[in-house]
DNA sequence: TAAAATTTCAAACGGACGTTTGAATTAATT
DNA sequence: AATTAATTCAAACGTCCGTTTGAAATTTTA
């Protein structure tokens, strides 16, 4: 469990069921992980989930947002800073911007965890991830496709949001599957999976669409 | 086969059982559906599930066999016919080709439901999907990897790998969300969602890597 | 230090779960 | 028609679920 040093005794009793409903929803999911076992994991008593996060929803919720909203904010600072200069931006600068926070974390080990927590809960039922979605995500959504209209200024917003869309998609299967899944044999990833995605949505993105 | 004599019309007892548990496998996801659900939406009695199909776990793999087999197919036999000529194979043919049971299912209703049970159960826990995919997916998959790196011989089995990786990524999406997530406006939508992946993946796959 | 608010705890609530059983019913075979 | 095999059925198995409760323990406040 040693993911940081043996700083538990410092965890309140909020971070510890954090921490612990977070692995567990990574590895079996949101409905096949139980109360109990967040409990469990955690080291506090079962009442305790309902008490600081009102129920199980609440919990996934707390979970997420304490996750993403760093991405979030740190999406928008780097899109400010990229605005701030008033040279037009291009795609790539653009696309570099929003997958930033996958790049420099502002902790380190949280690369190991909060990648495949996103990946994870884009995996979950469409009831469940909406809501969730709608609330952290809308506004960094609308200002990477304004700011991709105006690098692409000939690409109708249907275009837009198409490709902004796949992106999306690209990002996630990233997150979920760090490697690629059918691998003729073991390869040596010169070049990071972040790297390899940005030149291969940059190049959806800035595509000349010839059909 | 059949114990109810009028029935032979309507669909039998496994096929019943199966789209029951389809449709609410897409809906609530594996985990949160329950084989009670199953039994009162598909109209038979609670056993009948573990009868035919031994076990939730067993119902999931009979479920996502029955969708996943015939696109498998389609993906080889479309691959076979390109490959009978031989002329070197574009990425669009061949991305075309991968593609394809997407476009043109064999029943037409199936593209309803198909395509959002692979969406939805890609999304499950790695623990259910992985053993699905290697036996449903993994063949079709190194096909089409290894046409795909004759087409563009520049490239490295990593770059190869990792291109069809976000391919993947960008299908899923399409699979789970028909349309973009993050709507300005309500869009009109005059290019269907296969040609908008299919422009994406194949400047995603012919990019001249610049970084 | 005394009172008040906050947090932890063991225990239990009713209900839903996957699975199993064995008899009853229907279809297939002789 | 009689026998066998396949299928359906109601009922129950033990287990685990999310949630609630009310008192004990702890921390904060006055």
């Amino acid at each position: 469990m040693g993911a940081r040093p043996d700083r538990r005794i410092a965890h309140s009793t909020q971070e510890r069921i954090l921490d612990a409903a977070e692995s567990l929803f990574i590895e079996n999911g949101f409905a096949a992980t139980s109360l109990r076992a967040i409990a469990s994991a955690a080291a506090v008593n079962l009442a305790a989930t309902h008490y600081h996060f009102g129920s199980k929803q609440g919990l996934l919720a707390a979970v997420f947002h304490r996750r993403i909203q760093p991405i979030d904010r740190a999406r928008i600072a780097a899109l400010d800073e990229l605005e701030a200069a008033d040279t037009p931006l291009t795609a790539r600068a653009i696309v570099g911007a929003f997958l930033s926070p996958l790049r420099s974390p502002p902790e380190e080990a949280i690369f190991e965890r909060l990648p495949n927590l996103i990946g994870r809960i884009m995996g979950e039922p469409e009831s469940l991830v909406t809501p969730l979605l709608k609330n952290e995500f809308a506004e960094a959504a609308q200002r990477y496709q304004l700011a991709l209209s105006r690098a692409l200024p000939h690409l109708s917003s249907e275009d837009i949001q198409w490709r902004f869309h796949f992106m999306i998609g690209a990002m996630i299967q990233l997150l979920r599957f760090p490697a690629p899944l059918m691998q003729a044999s073991g390869a040596e990833h010169f070049k990071t999976g972040t790297d390899h995605l940005i030149d291969f949505v940059v190049a959806g993105l800035t595509q000349e669409s010839t059909s």
